[in-house]
DNA sequence: TCTTATTGCTTCATTATGAAGCAATGATAG
DNA sequence: CTATCATTGCTTCATAATGAAGCAATAAGA
């Protein structure tokens, strides 16, 4: 196994980015009925795969960091993106790099800030970078083999992910702009990982007041023709800020 | 204004801890009716106060690093502590030290990782360290000027703190072993900053499960003695598992 | 002993939630 | 062209949670 390129770009590290520091996203869509995570292959590394992660420039905040990697590594432009835990244990890659000389970037000790995104898988097409072999969407159930602490990372980004849908309006991000209101359900039922009841997930959606009617329907697909729906921006703005964001 | 002892340690610190990487600590405690912080301050640093803060030693977990900051620039132990946000901009602190070095440790560029904790305030001796002039508890309403963002900081605590009380049992870090339901509902209104109605507050609470009401009462003050409680620990674990902690 | 503020806990009206179901509808099969 | 079917929009009914108010008990102090 050899990371060539990932040791050329290790010495281009320590001259412009803060040593010790990294940056993992973890980038939700949603397609279909799943939910489903970007996930990068570095060329010649087995079978492992890693999130799209990098570091943070001397002059660049935080926020910018991980905008500028998501969108080098995974093409996820004009996203949401939010923080949502720091990795700063120990030996978090022992054994991954012992083959590999000491100076190797990767092979230090690194503290992870761990940055989730939600996006419109559609609109979102997975562009493979120079060192990686492989980017493509996984379902969040079925993710193949991580490097590190990743499939950790991940689990932890699901749970903040799933404790924010319980009181906050969450689907502006993860859906195009028309959808239905199986949808929208479905959406909620992949995060949760649960199943929902019909009734009373419309009842609760439509008290919270943040969808736009449209006058049209989704023909095409087997039996009744459901109702499109859009977000109403500022209505959902409003429910967003009421509860403090 | 002078900080010799801060400039004197900056350049240990080159040699022993992750370099651009700081940790402050926003540190609750809970006095009569009040939501304190603990802050200090600098020797000579007019009148300018700051969160208890520190670096990450090489060699040394983040919570770790957390854990030992707080003890040492504080006194405070044994306490809840969990991170809470990032604070990653370019020019945080900007303006504070530019009559320094360029070489001086806090002039440079910081990622800070907020970390907050919960502590029972009468546990709790505010020490003094060696750089610091004084250090003691704050009232949330009434800070003094504080350093850099450090404001901004506790306000985000606070708001995750309120965040969390919506859902999660909270009081079991921040106050005695035994209190009373009064105590209880003032921790609450001190956190979120509003009054709650009394008898729906012992509903609420009764229904959690969470409090063990001991055969007791605390005399002594002027009209019905209150009951006293403790938490029932196992409750208290079971309330906040099923929320998923 | 009387007054007072506080406390423990309940009642009643309103609202939210869980479970179930009914009518409408678009595609498909006959 | 019509019957069938799964799906959808939305409602109903029972139950639980919440908001507002109040009653009786009680410890301290007048």
């Amino acid at each position: 196994m050899q990371i060539k390129e990932v040791i050329e770009s290790s010495k281009r590290h320590w001259e412009t980015a803060l040593p010790h520091l990294s940056i993992d996203c973890v980038v939700f869509g949603f397609d279909q009925k799943r939910l489903n995570v970007l996930l990068l292959k570095l060329k010649d590394n087995a079978n492992n795969w890693i999130l799209p992660g990098g570091y943070v420039l001397k002059e660049e905040a935080l926020d910018d960091a991980a905008k500028r990697i998501l969108k080098e590594r995974s093409g996820a432009d004009k996203i949401f993106l939010n923080t949502f835990n720091v990795f700063g244990n120990l030996n978090r890659s022992e054994g991954y790099f012992k083959e590999y000389d000491d100076d190797l970037w990767h092979k230090q000790r690194f503290v992870t800030i761990g940055y989730y995104a939600l996006v419109d898988h559609q609109s979102v097409t997975p562009v493979i970078d120079a060192s990686s072999e492989d980017c493509r969407w996984m379902p969040i159930d079925e993710l193949p083999e991580m490097v590190m602490d990743h499939k950790n990372i991940i689990e932890n980004a699901l749970a903040t992910l799933r404790e924010q849908i319980r009181y906050k309006p969450i689907g502006y991000n993860l859906l195009p702009e028309e959808f239905t209101m199986p949808e929208l359900q479905n959406l909620y039922e992949a995060i949760l990982g649960y199943k929902l009841n019909r009734g009373n997930f419309y009842r609760r959606i439509m008290r919270y007041n943040i969808l736009k009617r449209l006058d049209k329907e989704r023909k095409g697909g087997a039996h009744k023709a459901p109702i499109l729906y859009s977000f109403d921006k500022e209505n959902y703005q409003k429910a967003l800020s009421e509860l403090g964001w």
